[in-house]
DNA sequence: GATCGACGTTCCACTGAGAGGAACGCTTGC
DNA sequence: GCAAGCGTTCCTCTCAGTGGAACGTCGATC
């Protein structure tokens, strides 16, 4: 049941291209937004105009001004730029794959990536989401966010994603009270099978984390206590840059 | 004088943000825009509940869907993926500035930056723009570009930047044909006072570039001699992996 | 402390931008 | 040769969108 409003029409149409899709037909569109196809194709033409969306011989793409104006955000700008340089240091000194990552409701969106040689692939993606309540960066943040946020992921149910994903919200409240005493997050195959990661809050002058960074890498192999003050590091530092 | 489609209006909207524009108050949008303010105010409310654009207490900036979207655009996500570790690579061989930029009409869009450390502060930005014909990037692309895009560019006039701009069509061509036959472009200058860079064109088996790679420095530290074969590896490296 | 201008916001009668069913020609695969 | 699916065009109808008018509120300025 697509909106009654154009423009929720035409956001409806954007938000039906999915993280796999490399471009989708007129048809395919129409189908997934329920959109009736006349409606569906002249507002691609439109958007199309625009570069929004861009036409290909079998196709429709998402546009390069799409890219452009999301890189507009002025939250994503400016901390990424104030954060690049800490963000390389750490790569540099490590080699492994470095995130960072702001909070938005119940999930982390990832920034920014810098993706380590010889690690694992890693399906993270800048702009891409995952739960707050399994992932390094996430529990960084949540340990530092009003409480109300921490009330809202546990309401929204912690689903087990891997045997190690803890699930049950008095652990992951102690988890979080140890996180606010070292100042840094770990997770161990909480989110997939075979991945670690250290994480550290960024915060602005306000008591709440608005970023974290972290290092990720194989589970067997990321030495979590020796990264440690290396993230920690990198994290104060962009904070106390903010 | 806005569209008046309200898909026209409401990017005509959201194009109103320039990059120095952190938020903006409704009246200054209605402004730029030409819109009536009930008009304005319609839109950016409901663009708000989709996170497109986000109230603040004092104004309205773009929002963090806007970013997740952007990220979506399938030319940039998957050359970006593949790009980063030669990225990576050639920003810890030398450490200055690294560049990946993709052409669009008349301009390049830089699609990647990893700022270096001691390097000049330089304007570029991510989803930025820049001419093609006064950068490393815009030259390495135009030189292995359709003739008509060269033809375009020279057409929209070639302004002279700095006293180092090659404005004349003719200088420009030699230049272009000298960058086919080294395989390397370099600018000293031409757009910026004091700042030169290398850069080389990435190919994906089709005969013109679609982006290519660059090192950014202070024009009198820069060997750009000594960095043309970093910069040239790292492009016939990506563009293998394309 | 009265006046002013600019702000964001609400209301509502009018209307033209947008809708979408119907039908088109084209390609693809049985 | 036919059927199914594709993108595209047409054209009448209607309701989503419009925007002038007027609102309360805030800081400057006098």
């Amino acid at each position: 049941m697509p909106p009654k409003s154009v423009l929720g029409r035409a956001l409806t149409l954007l938000t039906a291209f999915r993280p796999g899709d490399a471009e989708l037909t007129l048809a395919e569109l129409a189908r997934r937004t329920g959109l009736p196809k006349p409606t569906a194709h002249r507002m691609l033409a439109e958007l199309a105009e625009w570069n929004v969306v861009e036409r290909t011989p079998h196709g429709i793409r998402l546009g390069m001004r799409l890219f452009e104006l999301g890189q507009l955000a002025p939250l994503q700008r400016g901390l990424r730029e104030a954060a690049a340089p800490f963000l390389s240091d750490l790569f540099e000194a490590t080699h492994e794959t470095v995130h960072l990552a702001v909070p938005d409701g119940l999930d982390v969106v990832y920034v920014q990536k810098l993706p380590g040689r010889h690690g694992p692939q890693i399906s993270s993606r800048i702009g891409g989401r995952m739960p707050a309540y399994c992932t390094g960066v996430g529990k960084a943040m949540l340990a530092f966010a009003p409480p109300e946020r921490l009330a809202a992921v546990v309401a929204a149910g912690l689903t087990r994603r891997t045997p190690r994903t803890v699930v049950a919200p008095g652990l992951l409240a102690e988890e979080l009270a140890r996180i606010r005493e070292r100042g840094v997050a770990e997770e161990h195959e909480e989110s997939t099978v075979g991945i670690a990661c250290v994480a550290a809050p960024v915060r602005d002058g306000s008591p709440h984390a608005v970023a974290a960074i972290s290092i990720t890498g194989w589970a067997n192999r990321l030495d979590t206590a020796r990264l440690a003050p290396a993230v920690r590091t990198a994290a104060l530092g962009l904070s106390r840059a903010l």
